[in-house]
DNA sequence: CAACGTACCATAACAAGGTTATAGTACGTG
DNA sequence: CACGTACTATAACCTTGTTATGGTACGTTG
């Protein structure tokens, strides 16, 4: 019955892995002890002895969810145009969102679907936050590259990162709230947000035009 | 004990208003139909007299958030600088959400304290839809000036109000959740990024940092 | 080989919290 | 005065997180 897939996988990769399924498939309301237990064929128990408790175990997907929005960043090519780049990542961003909007909202907001939390609630965890930095990273990277061609004025590309993560984050969220449901969000938000924030960066209107239009192009390995 | 205020509040608003004080004073944690109960003096059974459950409860008090918020960006003044405006209509809404990050969280987030939810889910009730259209409507407004003002180039009000809004709803949320904690948040990101996206979309660098360098003077009605 | 400790897991009981059933009170209306 | 409606309180029910308890498998050690 449940979607856990390998059987190879030890106890606490599954019980992660039923959460992730659930929370895409039936949404927040269905992630209870009994229920993960259920879904991988063993007792409660394994919740508390793997992790400790429901929220550490919200944890842990979190981190996966990270994990995974990492590992989808990781498979963007990168060409000799870095806004392409930058496009492409933000796509790639917005789709891994779509594919799992309860997994998103638990990763970016600040309760979580049993209503307990993963720890006090301010700082992300250790762990957390170097999960969430992998995925970052990317970004970062991509402004040094746009920065280094000269499409972006010079400057921290930490900054200039975290400037695309909110634009991003912030739009994504808005979508999946419902709150952009009377726009057409991609061509009516977040292409010309990005052009227009590009282009205050230092980019030529053409060359963030040009280069964003190339985003649905193939992906392949430079 | 409570701090619900007004004794002359009937019960309903009390409840909501309950609700609200202990999402900013204990977190979403103590959102419970017994607490609340308890708070404004009355037995669980109000909370279904007047809601019918916790979730129509939580709808209520999303809708309450957005008020509060539409209210908030309601008092800055329109003066003869729109893109100061914008920029006091930016730093008013975050202080709002800061005022109260749990109750941002429910009003933008997919999952509310309870780990139930205000409906199916996609769409935003009708009014809650309004309440959250109030609120965004200032940002039409004000785009609509600027694009009048000749400070942003001439295109549909709607569109460039919801890449400000996404702008500011991404930065307020990562910096809620903490993800952007190493960084000066406010002068690394939220104020450049609002430069750039006013430059992209028209206005000249040198107006829209000076127009932006204003935004903490007084804010009297013009 | 036998005793033992540890890792792992199932059953059952406990406690908290959403919800419902039931019934009472107050009050306006005929 | 009879009656219906609005509102409220009490208590019970059910689900779900959690803990207590005990059992099994297996590697380690004497």
């Amino acid at each position: 019955m449940g979607t856990t897939g390998d059987v190879g996988a030890d106890m606490r990769s599954q019980l992660v892995a039923a959460t992730v399924s659930l929370l895409a498939g039936e949404g927040p309301g269905v992630i209870q002890a009994r229920r993960l237990a259920r879904e991988v064929g063993a007792s409660t128990m394994a919740v508390y002895h793997y992790f400790g408790g429901m929220p550490q175990l919200l944890t842990d997907v979190r981190e996966e969810g990270f994990r995974r929005l990492d590992a989808r960043l990781s498979e963007v090519a990168i060409t000799d145009d870095p806004v392409t780049d930058i496009g492409r990542l933000g796509l790639a961003y917005r789709q891994v969102a779509w594919e799992n909007p309860h997994l998103y909202d638990l990763m970016f907001g600040l309760s979580t679907p049993g209503g307990y939390r993963p720890e006090a609630h301010a700082p992300p965890a250790e762990s957390d936050r170097s999960s969430s930095q992998r995925a970052y990273t990317h970004l970062v990277d991509a402004a040094a590259r746009a920065i280094r061609a000269g499409r972006v004025r010079d400057q921290d590309p930490g900054s200039v990162a975290a400037q695309f993560w909110s634009v991003l984050h912030g739009y994504v969220a808005l979508e999946l709230s419902g709150h952009l449901d009377q726009l057409d969000g991609l061509n009516q938000v977040l292409i010309p947000m990005g052009i227009n924030h590009l282009v205050g960066l230092g980019d030529a209107p053409e060359d963030a035009t040009n280069s964003l239009e190339r985003i649905n192009t193939a992906n392949a390995e430079s």
